[in-house]
DNA sequence: GGGAGGCGTCAAGACCACGTCAGAATCGGC
DNA sequence: GCCGATTCTGACGTGGTCTTGACGCCTCCC
């Protein structure tokens, strides 16, 4: 929730509190673009006047690396800026004042569709090991196998495109933040963890697998 | 695109092709149940005041058995309608009178969403091998072929590019960089290495084809 | 017929990326 | 405030990749 009219914030915070989000608040734009990396959020609702940066350059610090829906708020009515939003990568724009009820329904359609482009076969399972993308546990001889937050962050990703080559820019922005983007290492270093836990042979990976200089692959 | 007033469906009809897009009208609920499931649509905008059957009817109607974005034009303003559309499962509300460039944006907006989605996988094929190029796999005879990131960089270039002649200097600045522009030595080496991996007969290539003095054309 | 330029091939050295390990720093729960 | 779990950081060895040079072939032009 980014807005720099504390009443508004303070509205949104209790009525979304109330049905039970949880809301991570931010005053101008430099303070959303950190807490959206560091909190993960599931729907951002972004003013577009803010103090410090323009609206769009918000959108676009955030499209760099998420695909989390963005509502936008605003209290222009013009149709260019709601054009501009929207081509920047917004998804949804409503303009001040609104209707608490609306805004909510727009955040549970926003919500609703990214969960279901996210819901697509909840199982994967390889001849060493099955993960439960729904439930978040990985069983391997039937055994439920514990993993770290960092390590089921980046074994959800390789799972959900399983097959594809991801990048490494990817893996680190998504799982550690934009930031993080060229820390190579730490990729090694959990990809060295899973491999122990998961596979057969944690020396020669056969499901998660190097493409040396561009990423990894997760193959079934 | 569904609506019962003629004169909005013809001006959206005469908006939306000349942009390109392929237009499929219905003027009424029955009519548009129908045919969105013979002309498989990419995108819904759908009128809430059909003469037949209530909006959200058809809203519901089509969510059992389709995630198609769903844009709803509506001439009434009052939030309960726009609630209940949204949590019938519309993407978005748009009330009437309504700017164009407004709607084409939320459209844009709603098919870019679904496109990222969908996550669709570009397959190139030839007789020899096939090029994946969301997956960034190479199949030859059914087995995975292994390229460096600087192999897979030409190719994918030349893939994208299928049938037409690539100029030497794009290929090098594309995938070495811009102060790499007359280094071609690099191209006949990598294009050696390629046709080694993919050709039946390397020295022989009928699908990397060199254009002397030109540059290079991935043929079929 | 000879030369020049473009191309393909091969091989070797420099360099970079990866995997691994272990210790330090940090976080979170009690 | 402590303790275990987790994350971060650094050093090292290794293998793969990129770069670079040498050489021979071909075609086109003189």
């Amino acid at each position: 929730m980014v807005d720099d009219e504390p009443q508004i914030v303070r509205a949104l915070r209790i009525n979304l509190s109330a049905r039970g989000y949880a809301v991570l608040t931010a005053h101008d734009g430099t303070a959303a673009l950190k807490a959206a990396a560091e909190g993960k959020p599931d729907v951002v609702v972004l003013d577009l006047g803010l103090p410090d940066v323009d609206g769009t350059e918000v959108i676009a610090g955030l499209r760099g690396w998420t695909s989390v829906p963005i509502i936008v708020l605003s209290a222009r009515t013009d149709s260019t800026d709601k054009v501009e939003a929207l081509d920047a990568g917004a998804d949804d724009y409503v303009t001040k004042p609104f209707g608490m009820d609306e805004l909510l329904a727009r955040l549970r359609a926003a919500v609703r569709r990214s969960a279901v482009a996210e819901g697509e076969d909840a199982v994967v399972q390889t001849a060493s090991f099955t993960v439960d993308l729904a439930a978040k546990k990985v069983l391997r001889d039937g055994v439920e196998v514990h993993l770290t937050p960092t390590e089921w962050g980046l074994l959800e990703i390789l799972a959900r495109n399983r097959g594809r080559l991801v990048a490494q820019r990817q893996l680190l922005q998504e799982v550690w933040g934009p930031q993080y983007a060229k820390e190579t290492h730490y990729l090694r270093v959990y990809l060295a963890q899973l491999r122990r836990k998961l596979e057969p042979e944690p020396s020669h990976p056969r499901h998660l697998v190097t493409e040396p200089g561009m990423g990894y692959r997760f193959e079934l």
